[in-house]
DNA sequence: ATGGGTTTTTGCGAGTTTTCAAAAACCTTA
DNA sequence: TAAGGTTTTTGAAAACTCGCAAAAACCCAT
């Protein structure tokens, strides 16, 4: 969950960083509005903290350009200001919600919680496979480990699905050949042996652990270790 | 735009029905939680304003039972407890927003109108599909990018609707080729490849980043990158 | 019927993916 | 540790997929 806050009062930014990090969500900070404004347009986050009061820019308008910009990503506005018209002119700037300093770190929290279950609800993530950090998303036909996103090529994508499918079961060249490549009989082919290693190296090779193990003259298993 | 006030102090639901009925908002009230229950499961409200504290059932549940029942129905939670505690229990049972009374109206009327706006953006309310900066104008049939208007033939507004409506999905061509010209066996035609050709050559051509993107062996993503 | 626009077909070049085949590296057992 | 069998890696050829332009067919309003 990637957060981003804007805030310039080291104090608060970085409490918040830390509050935020202890509950595993990834935050970057910004302390003026220009480059905030460049870190959320050239970066996917979850959701965006924003003070008005910042240097650079007026948080309104920032917020503004940035519903302008990335309209789904929803904006938690933060301020010392509290009167009704302030939180009006947040929202109509876009916000989604808003904070009033000092605010408790909780409420935070809650609230950002909800931003995002909102957003995901209308995503609605597709069918996804994994196995350990190996993630396989079926809609969008992409492999991910540790949030790397790796492309693969039809065959490579149909080898890995049938793995994760069959998750710590080895499997043999020839099922491998019958039912990836639909070869039925014997041939001199080692398709099976060069696409294992084309996998391989999009998956395993920059990545620990290892997950796809050769048995000798058994075939290939998807697991950790031994 | 219909609001369900769930309420059972006379004199705030009447203080808040009369307010939002100026605003020209439709305005039930419900004075115990069974009555609100029916009323809330049996018709489509905009959004739900709803005091913890009510005769017949816990606000917390109701509001457990509203989220499962309606999931996209935002409720906004009322209520005279302070405490973060409170809040957080709120957001728990799945309320979308919360509000500590006494409240000024202006804010009421505020957090409900960016409920029901977020709402809209992300249902098909209106009659425009988004993507990024490309947007798809469903009763004037135009696709706009930058503001900048696009002409479109008719198969290819089905065509980008569809891939509108499915963002992020590979969808093959033998999908396309079904849903869009109703084409249900191999037939050797290449009609997809042109259309997303012209498509492309309308949509993509002239602007940054590039939206349809080729998956080869696998089909066409509506993405913007990878 | 004519003409403008839309839709579909044809066909080939460019770029990727897939396969093949042979060499290198690796294991296992004697 | 040497030999034989397996597996991995490599590079290049073959097969395939896709993009694109141009032509043909179609549709509809005039």
């Amino acid at each position: 969950m990637k957060v981003l806050v804007i805030e310039d009062e080291q104090q608060v930014s970085s409490f918040i960083k830390q509050g935020l990090e202890e509950q595993s969500f990834a935050v970057d900070v910004a302390f003026d509005g220009n480059i905030a404004e460049r870190l959320a347009l050239s970066r996917d986050y979850d959701v965006i903290v924003l003070d008005i009061v910042i240097p650079g820019i007026n948080g309104f308008d920032l917020c503004r350009i940035l519903k302008r910009e990335k309209p789904s990503t929803p904006v938690i506005m933060l301020t010392t200001l509290g009167t009704t018209s302030d939180k009006l002119s947040g929202f109509d700037a876009g916000a989604d919600d808003y904070l009033l300093k000092p605010f408790e770190f909780e409420e935070l929290v809650a609230r950002l919680k909800v931003l995002v279950r909102r957003r995901s609800a209308t995503t609605d993530y597709g069918k996804v496979l994994r196995f350990e950090d190996l993630k396989l998303d079926l809609e969008k036909k992409v492999a991910h480990r540790y949030d790397k996103i790796i492309k693969l090529s039809a065959k490579e994508f149909t080898l890995l699905e049938f793995f994760l499918r069959n998750p710590q079961r080895v499997i043999s060249r020839s099922e491998l050949a019958e039912k990836i490549w639909d070869i039925k009989f014997e041939t001199g082919t080692n398709v099976v042996e060069v696409y294992m290693n084309m996998l391989r190296n999009k998956i395993d090779r920059d990545f620990e652990p290892k997950l796809l193990q050769t048995r000798i003259g058994m075939g290939y298993v998807l697991s950790k270790d031994i």
